[in-house]
RNA sequence: UCCCCGGUAGCUCAAUUGGUAGAGCGUCCGGCUGUUAACCGGCAGGUUGUUGGUUCGAGUCCAACCCGGGGAGCCA
């Protein structure tokens, strides 16, 4: 599996390549309390511990990911999520009967295994488990992915099972880890998380296509495309907040950038600027690189993904308006100035970088209908986007928002959206309103760039796509 | 919606100018006492995406359709 950003087809996976299980100490709280099944005397432990149980008898509770065999000796390839461990069966030492039943479970079956911890420098990881007991709890027979590379389809449709090997379980930590980075770096920052809801009566920005629903007999309804509006709301309620779950795009768009259902965290922030904003983005996008940097190492070496990458993602950013980038492009591309920057016009700003870039100071026409306009120059809206490096795009679009509310009723009329849907909005402007701005950010775009993966499809558990709705 | 590529065994792929459809992996069986995607031997496994056409003969050529992949537009 070699797959870069510009690697069309590759999505092989090389299962039996291993994790390493040195002491970790995100694994090592949780060790003792999962354990479900009361030991006797051996305790039940996680992979990913058993350096502390050197000498000791343990018990595993976990899947069979591979094996190894000959006459006399087996090697059980045995992983529990938290880590990947070999369990040796030794004929002579374990006896014919447990041999000849630790030979019976197949590929992923389920097992608890007993052994002995031994720390061994043939044992890839440095320890293995010299198996005294093995139980198949539930059993499993030609489990469809092998050690074969698969192709894209193949696995897509057997996500379900795809999601226990080795890059799509490191791909989710590292999309854990960059979940709680976000929430903690809002929250230490005085945010509140304030949802917003996914039914909602009319398009957010008028522009994107929206899936639409029956909502009872006689409403229709649609899954939102932002919670920016509500957040806006909320602002004003509570100062700093942000929304953070799913969004819907209807967009028949077949690319390694687009999902159609995907996860968007949008910060929003009253008495705030572009400024402000452009400033959280750096320091948000900053200290996720460094938490994964951080906490994710061995998922980062799994995936094959280099940190000197991520090392590179320290504020402060580039910044320049769209009028610079615009002068960048003359005679690379068939850019027209005033136009919306297309996927080749990015790449080629961004060429050479390796920190994002951010591009503020929009032409109005191409940003959305609430942005706030330069009062220094009223043809640019106070709009940002932050471009990923190494080709992964837009990850961040946002800016500050109009709060005038003859100019919002003019903008309203001009892209032809229901007014009477943006009554609430408006009513914002009516009752004490404030310079605010936020912004938001794709989620797995942001994972795909982190990991270095070829399609945003990997960075998310259950991928929505134009043509993929199973599992 | 548009452009490009693809669909052959469970999986990954081969098949010369149109001439009897093959290999590897996996399953199963056999061999092997330290394997690292173990290795070695063997069995089984097919209406070549669908429909129609050209031809003595089509996996191969033509047409339409279905499905998938990549990209454009649009976006996060």
């Amino acid at each position: 599996m070699t797959c870069g950003p510009s690697c069309a087809v590759s999505l092989g996976d090389d299962r039996h390549d291993r994790y390493s299980h040195r002491a970790c100490g995100r694994c090592s709280a949780t060790a003792q309390r999962n354990a479900t099944i009361p030991a006797m005397s051996t305790p039940c432990v996680r992979i990913a511990d058993l350096a502390q149980y050197e000498g000791q008898s343990v018990q595993l509770q976990g899947w069979l990911y591979n094996r190894r065999s000959s006459k006399k000796m087996q090697f059980l390839q045995i992983r529990d999520g938290s880590g990947l461990v070999q369990g040796i069966v030794s004929k002579a030492d374990a006896g014919d009967e447990l041999f000849e039943r630790a030979g019976a479970p197949g590929q992923e079956a389920s097992l608890r295994v007993t052994g002995t911890v031994h720390a061994d420098a043939r044992a890839p990881g440095g320890f293995e488990l010299r198996v005294t007991e093995v139980t198949e709890v539930g059993a499993a027979t030609d489990y469809p992915l092998g050690k074969q590379a698969h192709g894209p389809d193949f696995l897509l449709s057997n996500r379900h099972l795809w999601l226990r090997s080795k890059r799509p379980t490191a791909t989710l930590r590292i999309r854990d880890t960059i979940i709680r980075a976000i929430r903690d770096v809002l929250h230490r920052d005085g945010f509140i998380n304030v949802d917003a809801p996914m039914f909602t009566p009319a398009a957010c920005e008028g522009t994107s296509t929206l899936f639409d629903l029956d909502y009872f007999e006689d409403t229709k309804a649609y899954l939102t495309q932002s919670g920016q509006l509500y957040m806006e709301a909320a602002a004003m309620a509570l100062g700093k907040v942000y929304c953070f779950g799913p969004a819907f795009r209807a967009e028949k768009s077949k690319t390694r950038k687009h999902l159609t259902e995907f996860w968007m965290l949008e910060p929003e922030m009253a008495y705030a600027s572009l400024e402000d904003v452009m400033d959280l983005c750096e320091s948000l996008l900053g200290e996720i690189a460094a938490r994964v940097l951080n906490d994710n190492q061995r998922e980062l070496v799994d995936l094959e993904r280099d940190p000197a990458v991520l090392e590179k993602i320290v504020p402060p950013f580039p910044r320049m308006t769209y009028d610079e980038a615009a002068k960048i492009l003359k005679d690379k591309t068939d850019f027209t100035y005033g136009d919306d920057f297309g996927a080749p016009d990015e790449e080629a700003i961004t060429a050479g970088l390796d920190k994002p870039l951010l591009i503020h100071r929009w032409p109005h026409e191409v940003k959305a209908f609430y942005m706030k306009r330069d009062p220094n120059d009223p043809r640019w809206a106070l709009g940002v986007d932050v471009i990923a490096p190494e080709g992964y795009g837009e990850i961040i679009g946002g800016g500050e928002r109009a709060t005038d509310l003859a100019f919002l009723e003019e903008q309203i009329e001009k892209h032809e959206l229901p007014k009477e849907a943006f009554e609430w909005y408006l009513d914002l402007r009516r009752y004490g309103t404030v310079p605010h701005a936020g912004f938001g950010l794709g989620l797995e775009r942001t994972v795909a760039w982190m990991c270095g993966l070829a399609h945003v499809r990997e960075a998310i558990p259950f991928p929505r796509m134009m043509h993929r709705i199973y599992p």
